[in-house]
DNA sequence: TTTTTATCGAGATGTTTTTCTCGATATATC
DNA sequence: GATATATCGAGAAAAACATCTCGATAAAAA
């Protein structure tokens, strides 16, 4: 039997549920149903209800869901409840904007240190979070327990910083190379594609374009 | 018929094909086969054909497909050679760091200005990109025939700027707000969910967790 | 109190996506 | 020139995922 059947797709919705209820409860609201979070999210209602229920939630015929309840038990599904600390390195751009980003530690990672091979980047605190020389990080990895490594690295660096975060002790890897990562099976790795992205964007508006100068195929053509 | 019959998730992989085509390339690599794609990415081989096939290239048998030929074919696909003007909204840390990527010009994208409605921030050149009060972005992109939209403000702003956008002639918006706008369908969407992939990263280590410390199920318990 | 209604949750059905199977073919080897 | 082999591509089978259907139920309305 698997140890984890919940179906990926399910939890990459529940995030986005999550955030949706924070702005209700912001707002007031105390309950909310299945269609409600649907339509504001473009999922279908019983698509809604499975998502829910394997976070063990329960919802009320009539009444619908407490809001409170259901941030509860999304947070305890996705362990968003317990913080885990974790290691940056790339303290280029974009590692710099994720420094920034306060809202992480909601979703249950807190950097508590930044990574950096240019001597230049060391030795400085960005965003309050001190930047270190990429060699002290086995050593530190070990030593504070780190689970999660995130890699903000140019891609030609990605698979040597992921080996020595993995060398390290660290379990799990937030990659934002463009590259798929070559390591040990029992390493949890989620890339964040952003040219994923921009090839559905990019495909999507030459087929409207093509599609509205008048031809109805979307083919390469013959 | 569909316009678009072309699975999402094929449309996906393809551009991790694309950057490792591009190393194979730069490594004097000439010819490459499904299977080898496959087995680098960790896609399975016959996969890694149907999604090639939709680009229209075609292999030979006993030698594959050209690494030339391939690119080609895909960046073709993709669109992604023909570069579209670009405008960015929310010149924060993610802004920024958006802003100085170089790569995204080989994707499709040239981000030509970058708009904030903080005046701080207005007037100064970031990357070499202008910045600029959001309240111009309106007749600017009319004028220049921008198309698409990125959006990196706040959560709270990402709604207002996106209708904006949309009553600019934009039609593809590239959204890294943490929020499902609530768009014209004939709008092309692109989510960067960053918290959807910290859920999957979260969720499978605490299942681990779990799993290492003796417990064989994932569930949240009876 | 009875009826109506909004909602849930479980199971059946349908669709999409992935993997498996197998014959065809171009190159390389004997 | 004959045989072996790596690879392709098309179609079948399997798996994953989404939608539909329907009975149950708690609250609200009559």
């Amino acid at each position: 039997m698997r140890v984890d059947s919940v179906p990926e797709a399910t939890l990459r919705r529940l995030p986005s549920y999550y955030h949706y209820l924070l702005r209700l409860r912001e707002k007031g609201q105390e309950a909310t149903s299945a269609a409600q979070i649907g339509a504001a999210l473009g999922v279908h209602h019983t698509q809604v209800r499975k998502d829910l229920a394997v976070t063990g939630s329960q919802g009320r015929p009539k009444v619908g869901h407490r809001v409170d309840d259901l941030i509860a038990s999304i947070e305890e599904f996705l362990n968003w409840n317990n913080v885990s600390d974790a290691f940056l390195v790339g303290a280029g751009h974009l590692g710099t904007a994720l420094l920034g980003y306060a809202g992480f530690e909601r979703a249950g990672v807190r950097i508590v240190a930044a990574f950096d091979a240019s001597p230049r980047r060391a030795g400085r605190k960005v965003q309050g979070v001190p930047v270190l020389p990429v060699e002290k990080l086995p050593d530190l990895a070990r030593r504070m327990h780190i689970a999660i490594g995130i890699l903000t690295v140019p891609a030609d660096e990605a698979q040597a910083v992921a080996e020595m975060m993995v060398g390290a002790g660290i379990q799990a890897i937030w990659n934002f190379a463009p590259i798929v990562l070559d390591l040990p099976e029992a390493v949890i790795v989620e890339d964040v594609a952003l040219y994923s992205s921009l090839g559905v964007l990019s495909r999507k508006l030459a087929v409207r374009r093509k599609a509205a100068s008048g031809k109805g195929s979307a083919g390469t053509g013959p």
